[in-house]
RNA sequence: GUGACCAUGGUGCAACGGUUAGCACAGCGGGUUGUGGUCCCGUUAAUGAGGGUUCGAUUCCCUCUGGUCACC
């Protein structure tokens, strides 16, 4: 394995552990958020900005990578963290997430966690339009130019090994939030045989997670972790939707981590707005990513440690305060909310820029403070 | 001074002699958890003033007020 991972500490009081993983692009304190760069850059941010933010890991994916510009591309350039310049650990995600997002989630305008209000108008057996799901893997439909793209398991590899990350995943199936247990069970025992194919496929010595699904159900949920969990990975990524509320999220994420080997890093994938931040850690999680502190930004909302801030509102245009005063971030040092309100309002990007600076920096330190509390037993 | 054209939410436009006057932006509220890079949903808000024709006027006519353009 090209990466090493070592647990400094478990905690006595649950199941958290702090440790760290060792990559070739060098080692990342763990637990850590994993900022998102779905197309080799964090959105509106240089990567000094990021690595400013306290970002030490970034997540790329597989499939934007591979309709735009090409793994080709990314490997003749030296790799993906030679073309990005990137001086960093990197992980891609396989694009098994798209199977859901550019389907059921672009048909349904649906989050991966369900809402109560969208349950109603969606038929159990829907069908995606844009992809095809098959026993080989997966059709999509370019969104940049319709043209039919096949993605199966030992196309991800491949391409993931163009790509050079430091850690790939499996390609799985992430199942709507609506799929009932007759097509979650399929979906689970699907990504379980392309988990078998990835780890056959795999030539390199980049460290493959495999990926346990299971959707909503408990059940399947350890079944899929102790399938999983038994085959040579290097580490686990935990996918899919979690159930209806956050108790929920840690009675699923606590029976998955049960059945995974303790030695070995476990991933929480697409989870983390701040009130999850020290739950999922609890439960033993070590690196999680999550598009909300940068996706937020851009759309005007930044998070503090009084809870979030809408920076677009009207009544900001008067308020000379910073975006945190408890913050100590170059964006809370430098800048009003006076004038990011007016960047955001009159569209400027900077708006975009300084906030997910501010929030990059705020979830990065929410979580230096967990492992802190870790360190000192408190957690 | 004369003539033409115009006057619709905060702004820019649309509509028709007939029940709830449409759209965009702005405003306000909400959403956005393995990112399709400024998005999605909801909501507030208007026929310049006065008279006339008509069953009924934002629409047609007159006057006023205000504006734009042209001419003297």
């Amino acid at each position: 394995m090209a990466i090493a991972f070592t647990i400094a500490k478990k905690s006595k009081k649950s199941r958290a552990r702090m440790g760290v993983i060792s990559t070739p692009h060098g080692d990342v304190e763990t637990p850590a958020l994993v900022t998102v760069a779905t197309q080799a850059a964090v959105k509106a941010l240089t990567n000094d900005q990021a690595a400013a933010a306290g970002s030490k890991l970034l997540i790329a994916n597989t499939l934007h990578l591979h309709l735009k510009p090409g793994g080709t591309i990314v490997k003749n350039a030296g790799g993906l963290q030679e073309f990005m310049a990137w001086n960093g650990p990197m992980m891609t995600d396989s694009g098994g997430f798209q199977v859901f997002s550019l389907g059921f989630g672009r048909d349904f305008g649906m989050g991966k966690i369900l809402k109560e209000k969208s349950k109603a108008k969606i038929g159990a057996r829907a069908k995606p339009k844009l992809l095809t799901i098959g026993e080989d893997g997966v059709l999509f439909t370019s969104y940049l130019d319709g043209k039919k793209i096949f993605m199966g398991p030992k196309d991800s590899i491949r391409i993931q090994e163009a790509i050079g990350a430091d850690i790939i995943f499996a390609f799985d199936e992430c199942t709507s939030p609506i799929a009932d247990r007759a097509y979650t069970i399929a979906a689970m025992e699907r990504t379980h045989r392309w988990a078998k194919v990835c780890l056959d496929a795999q030539r390199t010595k980049q460290a493959l997670f495999g990926i346990v699904q299971g959707g909503k159900f408990l059940d399947l949920r350890r079944q899929s972790a102790k399938i999983i969990g038994a085959m040579p990975f290097a580490g686990f990524g935990i996918g899919g939707e979690f159930g209806a509320d956050k108790r929920t999220m840690s009675v699923m994420i606590r029976a998955v981590v049960n059945e995974l080997p303790d030695e070995k890093p476990r991933h929480l994938l697409g989870i983390g707005h701040p009130e999850d931040i020290r739950r999922i850690i609890k439960e033993g999680i070590d690196t999680f990513d999550c598009t909300v502190p940068t996706h937020y930004a851009r759309h005007g909302t930044a998070f503090t440690s009084r809870g979030r801030i809408e920076i677009g509102k009207a009544g900001y245009y008067k308020d000379r305060k910073p975006l945190d005063p408890a913050c100590e971030c170059p964006v809370c040092t430098e800048h009003s909310r006076a004038y990011l309100c007016h960047l955001f309002r009159a569209k400027e990007m900077t708006a975009g820029t300084l906030l997910t600076m501010h929030n990059l920096h705020f979830f990065n330190g929410l979580v230096v403070q967990v492992r802190n509390e870790i360190r000192r037993g408190k957690v």
